[in-house]
DNA sequence: CAGTGAGCGAGCTTCCGCTTGACTT
């Protein structure tokens, strides 16, 4: 017998083991400490006494049955922290330590026939060290979250909460809007001309934005801070005469996106498809489970989607670079296969990243299958994929200085124009990763052919007042992106933490826009005071050293 | 004897991370 955590999973791996294997699902962990009290003896060498799990008593016994007769026990839980605690506990309550043939541990990082096999070829034994690492883990949670919560419902009301993720998250939110309130703008000005060749007609096609830089000759860049500054360079620009005196050109190329991870693919849903994180999760796991697609049945369309990896196999990485060839022909294709890596803290790795099971599966072969939803994050997860194996997009950036002289003074001013042209689009083609800032980015304007010495033209040159913005409010997506910055929770609670947030009324939610209640501000403020260690952002991070 | 109120004790809220399914709307 062979236990893995998911029924799906469990399928997947019993069509590859054959008939000789019964493959069954834990469904997660089976036991944990007790709901109604700490169930840490503190003055014990914080023992820890679990529980089965009253929702799992049933599935541990049809376990333990269907252990009990078979011949050989293979514990293939995940291979992370987590899944080696969940094959101790299952050992532990079931019994099997007392077994002749003690359960195996086999773990795998990927469901290929390959991998599979070469785990059972290498069972080992249960690592303690693992293990102890989540009890830790687990009692140090119980231990802040039932220890300080009873002081809030004291001091604040009844039903609040608080723990090492959910605080730590809520405290970004408080402290972002403190910034926000505490934020004073700052002015400034530009000047900006409206030119063009003066060999070319003067109409909207022709004309391209160039931006006061300096005084030429002078050093640094000039920063204009009131409006009658402003002013006194626009009345000593009066029909000054603009000259091109330097073009540089250069190639900037763009990479693609790694393939999602979790908070990725919780990011982009959210920013592309307005789906919460929440109901990205619901979705992705209907793809996961798979659906009935054509004659074949039941297929899973994805991989697992709770993993903070972006790595992808190397046969997915194959198939997805032979559909770029074939679809896109090989200028499309870089040479080699792209790796990508985590950046993110305390990354465990355990699952692949969150790609399709089969490329050639498109979203317009499943469009007669699949819900809205389903098909528009498929079509999200199908097609960062593949970009992820295409190549750069290229552009050729160019910066035009330009020589401004006063009439009536020697003085000359420096303008500057930038302009940006995609010359090879590569993986834009198909996937351009949206971004949390909504602006476009200046320098995209597309500048007609210049060259050293061009007489220009100026038909309108204005000042224009700016002020500095202060940070944004968080969003689902740039909280969970900031928290797994930070090493704040796991891929499995990234969205459930943001529903603790809102359920506790600690944060509301307008707009996409997330803002603290008054409880909420309430409830950070008492727990930085009188809890600094556990409200320390770096605690989590700590907390794995 | 019924109604009222003070006083006391028991039970409840709560964590994070792994998983799906039962249940309600």
């Amino acid at each position: 017998m062979v236990i893995v955590e998911s029924p799906a999973k469990a399928r997947t791996v019993g069509q590859i083991l054959g008939s000789k294997y019964v493959v069954a699902a834990s469904q997660g962990h089976v036991r944990d400490l007790p709901k109604s009290k700490l169930g840490v003896d503190v003055e014990q060498e914080f023992e820890p006494s679990y529980v089965v799990m009253k929702e799992k008593q049933k599935l541990l016994n049809t376990l333990k049955r269907a252990g009990d007769e078979a011949k050989e026990i293979y514990l293939a839980t995940d291979p992370d922290r987590e899944g080696e605690a969940i094959s101790w506990h299952l050992l532990t309550a079931a019994q099997w330590q007392n077994r002749a043939d003690q359960p195996k541990r086999v773990v795998f990082h990927e469901i290929t026939k390959r991998a599979v096999e070469e785990a059972f070829q290498n069972p080992r034994e249960i690592d303690m060290q693992l293990v102890n690492a989540q009890q830790a883990r687990r009692i140090l949670d119980r231990l802040v979250g039932y220890q300080v919560s009873p002081l809030l419902w004291r001091r604040v009301q009844r039903g609040t909460s608080a723990g090492r993720v959910q605080s730590a998250a809520l405290r970004m939110v408080v402290d972002r809007e403190e910034e926000i309130k505490a934020f004073v703008p700052v002015e400034s000005w530009t000047l900006e001309a409206q030119l063009f060749r003066d060999t070319d007609p003067v109409d909207k096609k022709h004309l391209f934005t160039g931006v006061l830089h300096s005084i030429k000759g002078g050093k640094g860049r000039l920063t204009i801070d009131k409006e009658g500054d402003a002013r006194n360079y626009q009345d000593q620009l009066e029909d000054a005469a603009y000259a091109v005196s330097d073009v540089r050109k250069r190639e900037v190329r763009q990479r693609p996106a790694a393939p999602f991870t979790t908070s990725t693919m919780q990011q982009e849903a959210g920013r592309k498809l307005r789906f919460t994180a929440q109901r990205t999760m619901a979705v992705a796991q209907q793809l996961y489970e798979g659906l009935a697609v054509g004659e074949k049945g039941q297929a899973g369309l994805i991989t697992y989607m709770r993993t903070d990896s972006p790595r992808a196999s190397a046969p997915a990485i194959d198939e997805a670079r032979e559909y770029v060839a074939k679809r896109y022909g090989k200028d499309y294709l870089p040479e080699k296969a792209r790796m990508y890596s985590t950046r993110a803290k305390n990354a465990q790795e355990a699952h692949e990243a969150i790609r399709p099971t089969s490329i050639g599966r498109t979203p317009d072969s499943l469009k007669a299958y699949l819900s809205k939803e389903q098909l528009d994050l498929y079509s999200l997860i199908w097609a960062r994929m593949l970009a992820s194996q295409m190549a750069d997009a290229r552009s050729e950036s160019t910066t035009v200085d330009i020589d401004a002289a006063c009439k009536g003074s020697s003085t000359v001013y420096l303008f500057r124009a930038t302009g940006s042209v995609l010359i090879f689009a590569g993986f834009r083609t198909l996937y351009l990763e949206s971004r949390d800032d909504d602006e476009d980015g200046e320098g995209r304007q597309a500048l007609p052919a210049l060259a050293k010495g061009d007489g220009l033209g100026c038909e309108q040159l204005e000042s224009l007042q700016h002020f500095t913005q202060p940070p944004p409010k968080f969003t689902e997506a740039t909280l969970i992106k900031m928290m797994e910055e930070k090493g704040i929770g796991r891929p499995s609670t990234y969205a459930p933490t943001i529903g603790t947030l809102t359920d506790r009324n600690y944060v509301e939610k307008e707009r996409n826009r997330l803002t603290p209640t008054t409880l909420g501000v309430t409830v950070s403020k008492l727990l930085t005071e009188y809890f600094t260690d556990v409200m320390d952002l770096d605690f989590t991070a700590k907390m794995e050293e």
